[in-house]
DNA sequence: TTAGTTGATGATCTGAGATCATGGAGAGGT
DNA sequence: ACCTCTCCATGATCTCAGATCATCAACTAA
């Protein structure tokens, strides 16, 4: 049916309907009253309804009309905001969807080098744990913990998950650890700092010490505990206790020496940090550049 | 930005790109190939970008291309849905989604009634007892069980939901029951035939007893149970038993004594069946008799 | 090499859509 | 009650965005 009805009259036609007055519309159009008429007369013919009523100046929309400016409405903003990436100047805006502990101790540095060398992209991070909006394919890219596999996103591994026990200098002075020799059961004696679960795989003390070879046989009961990953971190750097450091996430914290490894055990979970681009559209040309600077950022 | 573009170049666009061939788009819109390819140039003047490249006869969608087409074939899939309504004959489908109890024992009587009233509407009934398809704004109408408020719903009451054991007449003989006299803890010793509870608000027989003012101390053992209220109902028919019946879904059932009360205890729960209108868009004029229809039913 | 098909384009055409002018219908002010 | 103003509808007429025509270049298939 549509294929014989001109595209313009449901321009025309919205624009009556949002002021209800066929001469406004004609100037917002940049056409005449007269001609704002005829379209609306021709669209009312080729549907075979009334979609004004009409009352000497007033003007009202029938219920059939109503409903038809609705979606009409929905559909020219749902083709403008298509056309957003052909706006000038090309400033593109990327959206990238992350959990917090990734975003705050890994992502928001990588981002800020990627502004640097890519100025004219606009990009909006969505921090969140939700696996449903993590997974949302409103994103132009997410960065999943996984283990690799997505039906809808194309995965590259960014990190593996290798959790170690880890600990301030401060805190490691005042409790006389060696850190390289303090085995299992004495890091269970140590305050822990644990935090929130979102997801079920996620891994924190009590089935980390579970999956070593010989599980220290005390009660794992963590002295404090956070809603987030990286707020738990930041209570370890204040030497508050020992949390599990995901190597890759505080990388640089172990580099330069603010949180240090106890112990030798390093548990590979068979999860990762995964960079996901849509299996089914393609990358715009920004996004496909932070994809890049991302992987380089490995 | 879409203000200056001719709508009628993303309908030449599409046909162009679901055929990627200028020629054969020309011949579906009626129009040369010449006027696709002048439309084409002209979309990509106006986008700034190249939507299609070009090697000699071999045409390709550039990556903004294929993008903008998905969102344009949505646009015109969507914009062409939204003329259903008005398509010939003027044969109008409506949905209405009910659970399944009042589905098989009121409802199905009543649109066989308005189908004999509104032959030129069609009725299609979405017959669930999960509460999301129940209450989905995909529906015309809904009849949901509620205690009469909903967010997106206006709710009007049909039926209040009055619980009352019930039994056929065949089995009070065979019982020797006095429908009139007989007490809650007599029937709690009958043969109870129970139903499944979809929703945590509705009351089966564990219920109905805990809320009288004497409840028996006997535990409350139903000796069947059936997946769906209505399966219940045919059982008790059928002379196996007392179930509990909502006066209203058989509101006939009682009048013709195909089932007789028990006792007079007849429980108000403060839930009853509403027909719901959407509340933030209007009722097609099928929609809007078929409304008129069911609370003239009550 | 030839034939066929497709897209691009200069020159030209054309009719859907526009304007113009006017009349009818209501609303608001006096 | 009358006048003024604004809006919509419509007959008559105009017009230019979009269409066609004709032709060329570039490729593919036989």
């Amino acid at each position: 049916m549509l294929d014989r009805i001109p595209l313009e009259a449901f321009r025309v036609f919205d624009a009556a309907c949002r002021y209800m007055n066929f001469s406004r519309a004609g100037r917002e159009l940049h056409i005449t009253q007269a001609a704002v008429s005829r379209r609306i007369q021709g669209l009312e013919e080729q549907l075979g309804t009334k979609l004004f009523t009409r009352r000497g100046r007033n003007l009202a929309l029938t219920p059939e009309g109503d409903r038809l400016a609705q979606r009409v409405r929905a559909t020219l903003d749902y083709l403008e905001e298509s056309l957003e990436p052909f706006r000038g100047e090309g400033r593109e805006t990327i959206s990238i969807a992350a959990s917090g502990s990734v975003s705050h101790l890994w992502l928001a540095k990588q981002l800020k080098d990627f502004d640097n060398e890519s100025p004219s992209v606009s990009v909006r991070l969505l921090t969140t744990d939700a696996p449903s909006e993590l997974a949302s394919e409103a994103n132009d890219l997410v960065i999943l913990y996984s283990t690799g596999e997505h039906p809808r996103w194309n995965l590259t591994l960014l990190m593996k998950e290798e959790l170690v026990p880890v600990a301030s200098p401060g805190f490691i002075e005042r409790h006389r650890i060696d850190p390289a020799a303090v085995a299992p059961h004495e890091i269970a004696g140590l305050d822990l700092i644990d935090y929130e679960r979102f997801n079920a795989h996620w891994i924190s003390f009590r089935q980390w010490f579970a999956r070593l070879p010989d599980p220290p046989k005390a009660r794992i009961t963590p002295r404090l505990s956070f809603s987030t990953y990286s707020l738990a971190v930041d209570a370890a750097l204040r030497g508050e206790g020992v949390t599990l450091g995901s190597v890759g996430l505080i990388a640089d914290e172990l580099a330069s020496g603010a949180l240090v490894e106890l112990g030798s055990r390093r548990l590979e979970t068979g999860y990762g940090y995964h960079l996901g681009m849509p299996r089914y559209r393609s990358l715009t040309p920004g996004a496909a550049r932070l994809h890049q600077h991302l992987l380089a950022g490995i």
